[in-house]
DNA sequence: TCCATATATGAATAGGTATTCAAGCGTTAA
DNA sequence: TTAACGCTTGAATACCTATTCATATATGGA
């Protein structure tokens, strides 16, 4: 049987092509992938959702996760990287705290959600 | 040399004391885990920006994404488990359409991030 | 009944990734 | 300079997962 392509070409043409007209661009949609993906890693999550709290060092977030300051350093390099989390430097440790964009929006929108559907 | 615990056990105890007290349940953080993890794999991202239009069959959701019914029913089984989906049967189809919960609002306050973060 | 279609599913493989371990860097204080 | 400390980094391993392929189920029509 061959699955590359439906018998009927597209059942609903209308639909789908209402919905590619409306479907972002695919730069955004592989930046929100990877802010998703980021985010859907429990300990960096955790260290997101520390963050909005406080700036902390890594032994802090070290502490708060019960993990070690590599692991958590492996972590905070990809955050930064995207952009989620911004670093300052003072003296031997270094200071991490959330980016000022709307990273903290979206992370009460998707408590929000978490706990919606909890009950 | 011993990178499991921090020589100073605690450097900013009051910070992680109260990032602590305000840290959500685990089941919470858990669950928005698994649901960042969905939408943080592309294929499943587009699947449900697309389902934002309208309800798709599996073989619109193929077309849209250029892929397969088998991978798109895979991906569809993992979003239908977690909730973020929900489907109705309609002769030999099956029509998904995104869950009547706050999905939505989470989806629109990525994409607002992702939007502001290209800018 | 028999066949074609739409979808689902299980197993296997290939690719990705989190953690660990060992080593290194940069800073501070003696 | 030397040593200690906080942090970073690269490689390796072990785990996870997305896709593919083959097959199965279910519905509708001849």
């Amino acid at each position: 049987m061959n699955q590359e392509i439906c018998q009927v070409n597209l059942i609903h043409e209308e639909c789908v092509a209402a919905a590619q007209q409306q479907m972002p661009q695919l730069a955004t949609i592989e930046q929100l992938a990877t802010v998703y993906k980021l985010l859907g890693e429990p300990s960096r999550l955790k260290i997101m959702l520390s963050l909005r709290t406080c700036e902390m060092c890594v032994c802090d977030l070290a502490a708060m996760l019960d993990s070690t300051p590599s692991a958590i350093s492996h972590q905070l390099k990809l955050l930064r990287i995207s952009g989620l989390v911004q670093s300052r430097k003072k003296g031997k440790m270094v200071y991490y705290s959330l980016a000022k964009n709307s990273v903290q929006q979206m992370l009460l929108e998707g408590l929000n959600y978490a706990v919606e559907k909890k009950a």
